[in-house]
DNA sequence: TGCCATACTGATAACGATTCTCATTTTCAG
DNA sequence: CTGAAAATGAGAATCGTTATCAGTATGGCA
């Protein structure tokens, strides 16, 4: 459970160095749209608009994007990563768990719970991760 | 990524009619603890203690209390679907990022801060994930 | 108690998403 | 313009989960 031992290297977040065709196409198209997308989903994308992009090259690019913070990335209950375009201010999610329908929301509360109960246990450095599932008001009425 | 149309089958919750060891066994096991469990480990554990049972079954067996309600269930960031018997205590945990050491936490700044904002948003039956991650004590001093 | 329709099991094949390989292409500092 | 290294991509390899389907065990019933 212990994360690794992390030796000498400050787990070395690989940051991009070159500049490439593929990885702004993917870029631009992630951000066309602001809904969560698959990698295969995008490459679909990619290549139905003749901007093909190796289905590898597109997984390592949401994958750089998502470590930068510049994406957001999360699974879908059917267990796919999925990947969207991350605002630049903190949040959290609230997804719909039926339909997908994702809001992004903020929240002092949580913020300072998070910090206030690690601090108390003696945890320093906290980061948390928060995700609100539910079911939007347009699925509820429609599945009933 | 929304979901099946749902036809007309009402999705046959097609519930337990017989009582059977290796049933028995995966539920036992899944209560031995209260924190979330994958499929492969149950079965791991579950064989490690001579109460052998085929791997499909547990992956059906722990579908089935999902589906009845008996057990949560939930992606873990790496992907796979864990399990945790319902019923329990509902807790977060707070995590050492560098020795793994856990601690469980709850609040009620938390729970209410997720009900209210999912609610502001129209959202239903919401559930929420919540994982702190930091720096424990023992491990702030000694990594200097 | 014995019978039997069938729910349940489990070894194994099939799947599908994601990662890995590695030869080839592309970028860019010098 | 050159070369070292980053990046790409086709295809193989992983690996968790599901589908098969033949063999087994359960429980209602005679
Ligand atoms: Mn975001
Ligand atoms: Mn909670
Ligand atoms: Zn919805
Ligand atoms: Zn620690």
């Amino acid at each position: 459970m212990a994360t690794d031992p992390d030796p000498g290297t400050p787990a070395a977040p690989r940051a991009r160095e070159r500049s490439t065709r593929q990885f702004e196409a993917v870029r631009d198209e992630l951000a066309r749209g602001d809904d969560f997308r698959s990698a295969q989903d995008i490459h679909a994308s990619l290549g139905a608009r003749g901007t093909a992009v190796g289905l590898a090259t597109v997984y390592r690019a949401l994958q750089t994007l998502a470590d930068s913070g510049a994406a957001d990335s999360l699974r879908s209950p059917a267990g796919q990563a999925v990947y969207r375009v991350c605002g630049q201010v903190h949040h959290h999610h609230l997804v719909c768990r039926s339909c997908g329908r994702t809001v992004e929301v903020q929240g002092l509360a949580v913020e300072r719970w998070a910090e206030k109960t690690a601090g108390a246990n003696g945890f320093s450095d906290v980061e948390h991760t928060v995700e609100l599932t539910g079911t939007c008001t347009p699925c509820r009425t429609t599945s009933s």
